[in-house]
DNA sequence: TGTAGTGTACTATTAGTATTAATACACTAT
DNA sequence: ATAGTGTATTAATACTAATAGTACACTACA
């Protein structure tokens, strides 16, 4: 279901969150649809119970998910994600550092873009013909 | 020089790699300047000098400048970037969450392209001219 | 030779975060 | 009632980031 890399350095609940947008963004999980509960992806994961937890809560955090007490916690049929100066400035700080990684590493501007081209449409490739 | 948050979740010394690395991109430092020396740069930044060397020696272990005895730190002249896998993995996962961020603060395909390509032309704009 | 300016190494301390662990409670469905 | 949910809390461990202070080695230079 989700990647986990225990050696990484992202720490695990923030691999939980990213695997989950993503795989919402590629319409692996649909909006509405049921995540598995806390004890049971823990389970699936291999991990303790606080650390999805944790990742569930900042997922709600982010309006990304909706938690129902006693039911569970269900993909957000609409969000709306605010466009603050404060999340635009980090976000072009995550490219910068991605973009000059990059560079070091020998791509070329073409390449680069490429790269970034493909793995957009990687990202959106199961919802492209969903109109929302 | 370089801009620190101290507020930021990114640590200080990463910042200043980062912040490094694109000013030689940008050719604000060239290969084989001196940089200013541990503790000036600490001073400068009103930093502890041991997260300044923590940041030269991350650098230089990244080839990205050499360290000399006595001498000073200097921009690399030449440093040939190895493109093993794991670096491109960790790469493109680093431009995923990106991607991922990105498209749920709302942008579509074509911003984010041209947000990057942006970024990307920024990044290399004073160097475009030279042949190396 | 001596002095100032370099990088380097080491230890210690403080603070914060990530993870695991265990427990308890509230709510929902049946 | 009972099982399955989410939630909250506390504790412990480990790791990292940052600051602080000290000492040492090397280089340049007068």
């Amino acid at each position: 279901m989700i990647d986990i890399d225990v050696t990484s350095s992202t720490p695990i609940y923030a691999q939980i969150v990213n695997g989950m947008k993503e795989g919402i963004l590629k319409g692996i999980f649909q909006p509405g649809e049921k995540l598995p509960s806390v004890r049971e992806m823990a389970k699936m994961l291999t991990l303790n119970p606080n650390t999805v937890q944790k990742a569930y809560k900042e997922l709600e955090r982010q309006k990304v998910v909706v938690t129902i007490q006693g039911r569970g916690t269900f993909i957000s049929k609409e969000y709306q994600p605010k466009m603050d100066e404060d999340k635009l400035n980090e976000l072009k700080e995550t490219f910068k550092k991605a973009i000059v990684d990059a560079l070091y590493l020998g791509f070329d501007k073409e390449e680069l873009i490429a790269l970034v081209t493909g793995l957009v449409n990687e990202m959106e490739g199961l919802n492209s013909d969903d109109k929302n």
